[in-house]
DNA sequence: ACTCAAGATTTGAACGATCAAACTTTTGAA
DNA sequence: TTCAAAAGTTTGATCGTTCAAATCTTGAGT
């Protein structure tokens, strides 16, 4: 046979018409046991699969999603979409629903693919990511009434309570707190926070769940908490000159949580830099960096997330879009908590020993060992 | 209205026939300018796109090339897909092509996906990475004359040669050996190198590259050779603990080369750590985290790779299928040769000062200055 | 004016599936 | 045994597009 078998081969085949295959296939239930099986051994020999156009066009529905996938410049925590990406697919595939790419350089060349997709019926939904206060997209898309999820919460006041904006999102305050409350408890008593400075939501989550942990557990007076809480750009120079102003001026700090691997990584740069390897320090993200150099971080079980999000557009199970309006209340959204992964931190160096090569070997050698101690 | 525009809506919005639209929008010469015109206004003003399942289904093509996302857990240079995927959906837009995602555990998953995608006349094509010595996925492709291009050229002899296996890979021979030669112009005069253990053909790839530049330019024997030349696993750690043990049994050690910014990451945490923190070192991948770091490295030009690979599936432009017999020789594969990054490496710690925060202090400051010499 | 080809447009059929309704067979109670 | 209801199966229409062939229009050559 040249072409693709067809719900008619297997008809015939089966001796049964077309609608019975489409019955085997889709609603196995009102068949007879017999005829069924007999379909299905047809099916099995022809290797036969629904020409998902055909279905599309008169289903009309596509169980497509389609999502943006960035230009991702943002460095170390780059890989974060990816795993996101991995985990939305996994999960749609399991509802027969396909992901989508597709790219665009700023919101209105977004918004422009959304629509041409839609209109082109080449999609059902779509899932967006990276939302930020006042965001164009969102706002067009309930607009125009096109079904889609965000991956990060409305950071308007007034988007937070429409109705018609699902989202997912992670607890960077319960995320951030658990950190700290983590360094509080092995031992730390004066922690301090770097962090983004604040315009974005997603970094004043993060902060205020650090500020939480410290008011909480520990005497900290407001001025040292404005001493204690760093706030620069996403990057590792920035942070690192920053951690290392804050340690030379605060010689009491034991324990740092940042807002991100990033930060982190400059802030454990800076540590190592002016002799404090031993400063336990958190990071946000659990990037694939973090993992290597043995950074503890806060992890976003983006499981959880692209579950979440799938579960909004689609409910509990199967690949139907579930009417927006129907939607109760609390089934709108969804918070996901994450947690810590704590690990043992790889040296960047042997600061404590003298900085000769022979001196540092041994302590290099050993950090698989090594149980840090505050 | 409630539906999506058809059309037959725009046909009678400019009092025309089906096909007449349809022709404006697939061969537009044939339509007389006048009826062209009324027909276009009636196409913006309804906002009308051809429903895209309707099209693949008369056409029988799908228009759409799917790739396995990778669960990616290799470490730092994770992003590497992440960035191919962006170049690749980017220039199928172009082209009209939509890019699909799906996953599996392992290479027999992989096929039994592919199987299942091709049987629905949901993709037309495949592009598949990270290929492997005898992997069973392009013999699979082959067999079932299903359309793909692998990202990275077959490393079994047999393959090599099949005509029916369409590749792109990078060059990484020359990549290396670049990076190697820049490092001998700088002024270097015994550069190591540091690979992955023999069995990937990317590993070995590379280590030829540096091995040529060296027999090339230098007048290291072959036990030297031998003794500057590494393999480790792609871990930081491993990285770190072989070239710091390499830096202290060689001293005139003046340069390293690695296959991977994993690599690169560990081989300068050994240097700083041993007092050569001037050690220049130049990676491959040119990741996100090797710029955060300002590693030098090579970079795999993914756009030309991604570009590369469409058109060996779809020819020059457009988004046809090209009939593989058709491909002359030398138009079945595509070698892109990558290029050099150089940046002025980030310090980790200033390790030629005393370690006390007081000292090192202005040191790590000027980070932004200094141009490092050897 | 007449013919014929080239140019421009329209009509009917098909792509492969599902839906809705019609038809046939089985089941169970009177 | 009879008949209605339930269960099982088939037929015709449809989704929105493009292909192939048919029809209508225009214009040049005689």
């Amino acid at each position: 046979m040249d072409r693709l078998p067809t719900i008619e081969d297997v008809a015939r085949a089966a001796r049964v018409s077309r609608q019975t295959v489409s019955n085997v296939l889709n609603t196995p239930a009102i068949v007879k046991p017999e005829t069924r099986k007999r379909v299905e051994v047809a099916i099995r020999k022809l290797a036969y699969r629904p020409h998902a156009s055909a279905r599309r066009l008169r289903m009309r529905k596509s169980s497509t999603i389609a999502i943006r996938l960035d230009p991702m410049t943002n460095g170390i925590s780059g890989a974060l979409l990816d795993r996101f990406l991995h985990a939305l697919t996994e999960q749609a595939d399991a509802r027969g629903i396909r992901i989508l790419l597709f790219t665009a350089a700023d919101p209105a060349a977004e918004i422009e693919q959304i629509r041409k997709l839609r209109a082109g019926a080449d999609v059902d939904a779509f899932v967006l990511t990276a939302t930020f206060h006042g965001d164009p997209r969102t706002e067009w898309l309930v607009e125009n009434d096109v079904p889609f999820v965000t991956f990060g919460r409305p950071w308007g006041a007034n988007d937070m309570n429409n109705p018609k904006h699902l989202w997912v999102d992670v607890d960077g305050f319960a995320g951030m707190r658990e950190a700290a409350i983590h360094l509080i408890d092995q031992g730390s008593s004066r922690v301090g926070f770097v962090g983004w400075p604040s315009l974005s939501g997603t970094g004043d989550d993060r902060r205020r769940g650090w500020q939480a942990a410290v008011e909480e557990r520990l005497s900290t007076s407001d001025t040292d908490l404005a001493a204690l809480n760093l706030s620069v750009e996403d990057r590792l120079e920035d942070a690192r000159d920053a951690v290392v102003a804050l340690l030379e001026s605060d010689e009491k700090i034991d324990g740092l949580v940042c807002a991100s691997d990033t930060l982190a990584l400059g802030a454990m740069i800076a540590a190592a830099s002016v002799g404090r390897s031993d400063l336990p320090i958190i990071g946000f993200d659990n990037s694939p960096v973090g993992q290597a150099i043995g950074l503890s971080s806060v992890d976003q079980t983006l499981d959880e997330v692209a579950g979440g999000a799938l579960e909004l557009l689609l409910g509990q199970t199967g690949g139907d879009l579930v009417h927006r309006d129907a939607a109760a209340g609390d089934t709108r959204h969804r918070l996901i908590t994450p947690h810590l992964v704590i690990r043992q931190p790889l040296r960047l160096l042997a600061s404590d020993a003298a900085s000769t090569p022979t001196a540092t070997k041994s302590a290099v050698g050993n950090h698989k060992n090594g149980k840090e101690t505050q």
